[in-house]
RNA sequence: GGGCAGGUAGCUCAGUCGGUAUGAGCGUCCGCCUGAAAAGCGGAAGGUCGGCGGUUCGACCCCGCCCCUGCCCA
């Protein structure tokens, strides 16, 4: 039997990817990659729903907790050290299997893309820029320079508005603003995992509730005290932001606790049209009782 | 039983000194996304303004009665 070259498992959170993830290297002889931003954190566990070790019953698994809180996230390096470690592992003879909601850390392993450089100190100074004077007139600038990716861009969004400009000044070149077509850099396959709404709501909650009953809070608390309101990235995670607003006094840990199941939710619904898109994904109904023998067909092509 | 406050979008509420509701936030639905992506941004759908009468050219707004909710007094 011979398998894809890289499994990939997607969906929104809550929807049982880390689990099926283990069921299936198990049987197919995997080691799993994790592509999900905030997993890649140190000391991010409970908020993550990041598998314990003991959930990940042997089998070996790579891109959990190797960035500090402090960093800011990137997925450049992402990409470099996701397609590093599915050589590795194909070099070991092993199946990876790559494991994640956040979709363009998934289309940056899989797909051939490739993201211009950056350069903290342009950068700096435009988001300085963005910051005092409003998106208008880094837009008008973005237009005289590059109408074609400023018509790809909404005036309002500084944070692209600013990438692009960035791109541009580095590159003397222009910003490609759109999303190129979708080819695999391996021969790969993605299954979904899909879970209807009033199930992803209640799921959702359950999960958070969980979180909180599990020292959520001092999670954030001790990680805190570690620097996370200095990170650009890990300050912003689900659940990370409210209590971080619950432990300033600006919300009651009830509060945080209901702002994150709301966020949540609306995060999910983000992730649900980002793979929904992707006509390769090959959807799987998240309580299908042969799921996992679903999945394990759907990753072995009979066609050749 | 009496008094007061209130009944406007799924929810919480603005608002109109009578002239076809610019409604807002949240929620819902949909879309975008190339080095922060659990981030960032955009669009849409939702209301017989509690009910029935009356006054008026015209009522969500004024009047009457009724229903519902909350508080207070008996």
């Amino acid at each position: 039997m011979t398998s894809r070259n890289v499994i990939a498992i997607v969906g929104t959170t809550a929807a049982g990817k880390s689990d099926l993830a283990v069921e299936m290297a198990l049987r197919a002889g995997g080691e799993v990659i994790n592509a999900d931003s905030m997993q890649l954190y140190r000391g991010m566990d409970i908020g993550t729903a990041k598998l314990t070790p003991a959930e990940r019953r042997g089998v070996p698994h790579h891109l959990l907790d190797v960035w500090d809180v402090t960093e800011t996230a990137s997925v450049a390096e992402y990409q470099k050290l996701a397609r590093s470690l599915i050589d590795e592992i194909h070099g070991r003879g092993r199946v990876p299997l790559l494991v994640g909601g956040s979709g363009l850390y998934v289309r940056a392993a899989l797909d051939q893309l490739e993201f211009p450089g950056t350069d903290p100190a342009v950068r700096a100074r435009l988001e300085a820029e963005l910051a005092t004077d409003g998106p208008a007139p880094l837009y008008e600038r973005l237009r005289e320079r590059d109408p074609a990716a400023a018509a790809a861009i909404l005036p309002s969004n500084g944070r692209r508005i600013v990438r692009a400009l960035e791109v541009i000044e580095l590159s003397g070149g222009s910003f490609t603003a759109t999303m190129p077509e979708r080819r695999y850099a391996y021969d790969a396959v993605q299954i979904g995992l899909a879970v209807p709404r009033p199930d992803l709501d209640e799921r959702i909650a359950v999960r958070v509730e969980r979180m909180w009953a599990a020292g959520f809070v001092d999670e954030v608390r001790a990680l805190e005290r570690a620097g996370l309101r200095a990170g650009a990235t890990a300050s912003r995670a689900l659940g990370y932001a409210q209590v971080l607003r619950h432990l300033a006094g600006e919300w009651t840990e009830e509060q945080a606790k209901d702002q994150t199941i709301r966020a949540t939710r609306r995060f999910a619904r983000r992730q649900e049209s980002w793979f929904r898109r992707d006509p390769r994904v090959q959807w799987v109904l998240y309580d299908a009782p042969d799921l996992l023998t679903q999945s394990l067909e759907r990753a072995t092509p009979y066609d050749r």
